[in-house]
Parts: structure tokens; C-alpha cells; sequence
DNA sequence: GTGGATGCAAAGGATTTGCACCATT
DNA sequence: AATGGTGCAAATCCTTTGCATCCAC
């Protein structure tokens, strides 16, 4: 990433807004507002470049199309097994029990994504389903 | 998943050997050993159904093809950031600190994914890379 | 014999890529 | 002007599906 774009900069600005975990696609149609012919080429391959500029994160749940979030500061994200909402948690301390875990583990990286109802749904009764 | 058949037999048989994480791919070429012309499409419905009946996993790492597992035990995945081998955790208890998450959490399922070196890559000196 | 299971091939969704052109430095 | 970024469309990869046939019950 060496260059500058407004394409890019237009990307990044989406991500930045408070608490929103778009899609490659939900970008796209954000962005177009602003340059009504930017492509879904163009998105991905700036998301990519963000991410490995460490500028943005990927956030992967099974089975649905990758999301992103421009939020630098370490959290976990949790999502809604009724809707499929994502939301940020913001842990007090290490939310690994490394007591629980072999010594080599003790420093090991993660990926941790809780799997909570959000308010709405809490209030209507389902069973809980998806992601497997 | 009312009815047996010679198919299902054999891909369950796959998944219950000790400590293996194969994709669909490599379900299908080892049960082709035994018939020869299984198809990818039955693999699948197969994996999707005995997941369906919780006699199996699915284990999803970011940018890969799902891996799927026959261990029902509950426990923990860890994969090489170098050569993406996936391997066994066995934990000791509760592998999230309920401590450090709000409230609501405190008895929410998750997916927990350790990223760490297994003991052939921890030999050579590499730097971490990938699942993102 | 009935309805679930199969094999095949085609469709699908998300993401990546090749290429000619455009734009930032 | 050099070279990285773009738009477009085609390609890729993994997974799902439609359909005619097969086979377990």
C-alpha cells in the first residue's frame, strides 16, 4: 500500500464509523454513495491491504460471507444465533483461561467469537440455531 | 437421516479415526478406496447430516475448506499458523474466562480457535503468518 | 413399492485475478 | 513517466442442488 485513493480512503471511512461489522458487499453499496462506480473488486482488494496493514479486521463466522471492522482496540465480538447481529465485547482481562489449557498455550494467539442472543432476540422465545 | 447406507457407513468410519481433521476432499478419497465412485455431493450431504446429528463436527479455520471431525468428546482445536496442521486440546475446565466478560455472557456458548506453532514448525524459526 | 440416498453435472455464493486504462507521486 | 490503483469481467474455490436412478426397508 503505497499510494493513496479516494477509493480507499472512502473504504476506511466506512469502516471507522462506530460499531459496524459490514460485509464486502454492504462496503460496496456504502461506498457507492460516494463514487457511484467503485467496484466489489476494488473493495476487496483494499480490505485486504487494510488488514494486512493491521488498520481493520476480518471477523469470520461460519457459513456467512466475511465482515469486517475498522475498532483497532482488542475485543471479542459476539453474535446473535437468532438474527445473525454482531456486536463488540470488551473484555477486562484475558478471556482465555490459560489455567485450563497445556503449558504451550499458555502465550498462544486465538480466535474467539461468542455466540449469545442479542435483545431483541432474548425477548422473543426461540431455539437457538446456526452457526454450527 | 432415516435410512443406512454402504455410503454413510464408510464416511463415519473416516471420521472416527483417532485425530483426524479431513476436508470433504479427503473424506472422498478415502472412502474411495473403498467405493471407488462416491460423489463429492454425497460426501457432503453425509458431512451435513451427521453434523446435523451431532456426530460430528465441523471445524472451520478462516480461508480454508471446513475440516470435520468424529471426536464427540467436547474439547479444543489449536492450528499451526505454518503449516496449518490441526490438532487436539483437551482442557481442564471452562476454556473462557467468564471472569472478564460482561454478565450476559456467562453462559454463552463460543468457538475458540488456539493459533499456535505445532512441534515441527516450533523447530524451525518462522514468522506467525495467515489464518488472518 | 415407496421414499430416502446416490452420482452426476450444473448452479451458487464469496472471493480472487487478468488486463487495459487511469491517477498519484 | 513510472507504477500502483481501478473497473470490468472472467475465473476460482468450496459447497449446494436438481434430477433421474438406485436401493434399504
Amino acid at each position: 500500500m503505497q499510494r493513496r485513493s479516494r477509493q480507499r480512503d472512502a473504504i476506511l471511512k466506512v469502516l471507522e464509523m462506530e460499531g459496524v461489522h459490514p460485509t464486502a458487499e454492504d462496503v460496496l453499496l456504502e461506498v457507492r454513495k460516494e463514487i457511484p462506480n467503485v467496484s466489489l473488486g476494488t473493495v476487496y482488494r483494499n480490505l485486504d491491504q487494510l488488514c494486512e496493514a493491521g488498520m481493520i479486521w476480518k471477523v469470520q463466522v461460519e457459513g456467512e460471507p466475511c465482515r469486517y471492522e475498522g475498532n483497532p482496540d482488542r475485543h471479542l465480538h459476539a453474535v446473535c444465533p437468532f438474527c445473525g447481529e454482531i456486536r463488540d465485547v470488551w473484555p477486562s482481562g484475558d478471556p482465555v483461561s490459560r489455567d485450563s489449557l497445556p503449558e504451550e498455550f499458555a502465550e498462544a494467539e486465538y480466535r474467539l467469537l461468542l455466540i449469545s442472543p442479542c435483545k431483541k432476540c432474548r425477548r422473543k422465545d426461540l431455539k437457538p440455531a446456526g452457526p454450527t
